[in-house]
DNA sequence: CGCGGCACCTGAGAGC
DNA sequence: TGCTCTCAGGTGCCGC
């Protein structure tokens, strides 16, 4: 279930084995996974064919790879650089990108395999594999950013942003990240807090795992009404998410099962310090720690479930925040 | 505008 | 053993 912290790691690996490489032949294995590229298969395979990627980039948690794409030389042709597009990539649930030497047998749910120039010992396929296609590649074009700053985090942050991307809001790791621009936006919006959280529109990178366990941390309850929200407060449960996010990169991204795995092939580790998400009925850490009965509750919000403690993230009982 | 609901998916695990 | 049901959840879209 990749979330920032893992896209991140997944954008770091990946960035140190493509960059600079052209893709030499696409082959896509199932055309579900290309869904969100309109034109189909045989258009995408031929944005991609011959192109150079330039860098790895990821805004919240979609990720993509600029290329240069040259008018080929010769009759007809100017040999320049044709206008900004990107290879982009999104997870989903259970995406991965694998670099794989060609020797190395498909894996079961093998998608889009890309194959790269050559370049000294390192793998020549970049696999995308995903058991339940909720994730996906497609070709975006880029266009400029609305404030100006860098469109995303990659190792030469480019003033452009993938159209696609272009409505994700930067996520708390991101350094242009503005936090009273993000607290006079909720202030606005008349929703519950947890929903705010998950708007990837509103502040990126935030899924169901962390902001239960940011929400816990700033002894919010999930329904807090956000135009309620006192700038302590929001400032309490977007420092939570960060926090909870950079500790989550430190240790190489969260893994509950065997779906995710970075591009190394190797799955990071941390879902064991969780304090709230899939710990119902078991006892609130920070309860117990104070003597209190708190035991952490499981509840459908949102058609997910949501993992709180009702006596350190309580409801009002007067109905007022 | 906001929100609830749902579709998109597969596979693991529970229950019968 | 084998069937059916439930659950997991990021994103986008639809209708109220």
């Amino acid at each position: 279930m990749p979330e920032l912290p893992e896209v991140e790691v997944v954008r770091r690996g990946l960035a140190r084995w493509v960059r600079g490489r052209t893709i030499m032949s696409v082959e896509v294995l199932d055309p579900r996974s290309i869904r969100r590229h309109a034109l189909g298969a045989e258009d995408f395979i031929g944005n991609l064919e011959n192109s150079t990627v330039l860098d790895v980039v990821r805004r919240g948690k979609f990720l993509w790879m600029p290329l240069r794409t040259e008018e080929p030389r010769g009759p007809g042709g100017t040999g320049e650089a044709m206008p900004g597009v990107a290879l982009m990539a999104h997870l989903g649930m259970s995406g991965q990108l694998l670099m794989q030497d060609p020797w190395v047998p498909d894996e079961k749910h093998l998608k889009v395999r890309l194959r790269l120039s050559s370049s000294d010992g390192m793998p020549e396929e970049l696999r995308f594999v995903d058991q339940r296609i909720f994730g996906g590649l497609f070709v975006t074009s880029l266009v400029p950013t609305s404030d100006g700053g860098p469109g995303g985090q990659g190792e030469t942050p480019l003033p452009e942003i993938a159209d696609e991307a272009s409505h994700i809001a930067r996520d708390p790791l991101d350094p242009h990240f503005s936090f009273d621009e993000f607290y006079r936006r909720v202030k606005a919006r008349k929703t519950g807090l947890k929903r705010a959280l998950l708007d990837q529109g509103f502040i990126s990178g935030i899924g169901n795992i962390y902001a239960d366990e940011a929400l816990w941390r700033a002894r919010l309850h999930y329904a807090r009404p956000t135009d309620t929200l006192k700038r302590a407060d929001a400032l309490r449960v977007v420092d939570a998410a960060k926090e909870v996010m950079s500790d989550a990169l430190a240790a190489g991204g969260t893994s509950f099962d065997s779906l995710y795995v970075n591009v190394n092939g190797a799955s990071g580790y941390f879902a064991r310090s969780l304090d709230a998400y899939g710990r119902a009925g078991e006892p609130c850490r920070r309860c117990s720690a104070a003597g209190l009965p708190g035991v952490i509750k499981r509840e459908q919000f949102m058609n997910r479930s949501s993992y709180s403690c009702p006596i350190c993230q309580p409801k009002p009982r007067n109905g007022r925040w």
